[in-house]
DNA sequence: GTTTTGGATATTGAATTCATAATTCACTTT
DNA sequence: AAAGTGAATTATGAATTCAATATCCAAAAC
């Protein structure tokens, strides 16, 4: 029996935790879940692709049983698509898919940015600000990878300060789907240059409170993003 | 061996397709879960209730490997709530979770009401109006039943003709949650008139295809409804 | 009489096994 | 040589088996 059980999951992840609290125990599925959707969404694993089971549990040192509960749930999520008796591939992203998403996308993102007014502390606004300074350094560095990663930390912030864990998880559920072709996109000088004066503001509408400015901004900020996620689906056609 | 599999799924379902198709595969995992899940909004099976895998396995006629599988998608969907190694509960739907979800499903539903506005065809608003007719007349009898089935028809014909998909199945999501608590609801005569009150005005809106008209009165409607809802889910603890 | 502890029982988590459908590839036929 | 056919191989769907955890119940301690 091949089973190399070298990269396998560790469970009890003992060590840190303060002294005597509810140990925190996983099951392998749910452990698998979350790496694997994590892979698609950064592009370990790329849209279209195959991914034989046999593989997967090589990889993750498991067995079929709780790789295969994983799959149906990301199915379910739309993250990979399983024909029967055929397996399962990383669900591609098609033009369509994103036209679909973007209104949906954009009417929770004014969502999200109403109740962060209401609800938004001083510290959260100081924290942002504090994040778009950095983001902005980036950006004068053109540094693509931080300036995303700092970016998604802002987004983040302002979906938890609007309190809602439906809204955050209906949200994280699409924004999945869409930076799974995210990380090729490349975007063009004006483009980035736009996005980050639509984040400056952000921050005024965010000081000030005002749910619907800030719902507005982000909602041309997000059809910004589609722009540059269409142009990446795009090119990749032309491959 | 006590596996009685009287009540087994069948799978082919031969006999009404147009010669010859694709022949329509499911896999067990994907009936299973279908059935699960209109179990639970239906409410055959209680919030909160207990769901032994091996009674299920028994009612179904399947092993454990594929109503797992299943279980693990509802899960994931917030339907069912699993803890390891103790297995699976109908999640409950509490205050908290449901006032979450009512500003996330409003902004949906006005979203809906503003694309079916801009997509829907004369035909569709005239099944909408047939429909309406026919719940009316359901008001008027007192059929509570009939009156909520023919009600949800009319909110899937316009969420249908929204034509998006992802709005669609995002909705869906929220909505199951809901339901789960939705079938024991018992409206007072005064909300149940403004209810259909309300249903009068979506006609209009639909036939003048105005779609902010249309978006503020579901809002209003929606409101109305996670009223009855809540009433419902209050009376419930009093038992 | 109440609480605690130990073990029997039952249930779940995951691996393995078995069955069936899809794919591959050599071979036949033209 | 190209296309089609059919057996061998491989991958998937589902059942079964094994192991670990939780639940239940009785006996012991206080």
């Amino acid at each position: 029996m091949t089973n190399d059980a070298t990269s396998s999951l560790t469970r009890p992840q003992t060590g840190n935790a303060p002294a005597s609290e509810p140990i925190p125990r996983r099951t392998l599925h749910d452990e698998l879940l979350q790496r694997l959707r994590q892979m698609i969404v950064n592009g370990e694993l790329n849209p279209g692709q195959k991914v034989p089971e046999k593989d997967l549990c090589a990889r993750f040192g498991v067995s079929r049983t709780p790789l295969r509960e994983a799959l149906k749930v990301l199915a379910n999520d739309g993250l990979v698509t399983l024909t029967p008796n055929r397996g399962a591939m990383v669900a591609d992203l098609t033009l369509g898919d994103l036209e679909e998403a973007f209104p949906v996308m954009g009417a929770l993102e004014a969502l999200s940015g109403e109740m962060a007014c209401a609800n938004i502390t001083d510290e959260e606004v100081a924290e942002i600000k504090r994040l778009h300074k950095a983001m902005v350094a980036h950006y004068e560095a053109r540094e693509l990878q931080s300036y995303f990663h700092v970016n998604q930390e802002i987004h983040q912030l302002i979906l938890a300060a609007a309190r809602n864990q439906t809204l955050t998880s209906a949200y994280r559920g699409l924004e999945g789907r869409i930076r799974e072709a995210r990380y090729l996109a490349n975007m063009s000088t004006s483009r980035w240059t736009r996005a980050v004066e639509e984040h400056e503001q952000m921050i005024s509408a965010l000081e000030a409170r005002d749910g619907a400015a800030l719902a507005a901004i982000l909602k041309s900020h997000l059809a910004n993003k589609f722009e540059t996620v269409k142009e990446a689906l795009l090119s990749r056609v032309a491959d």
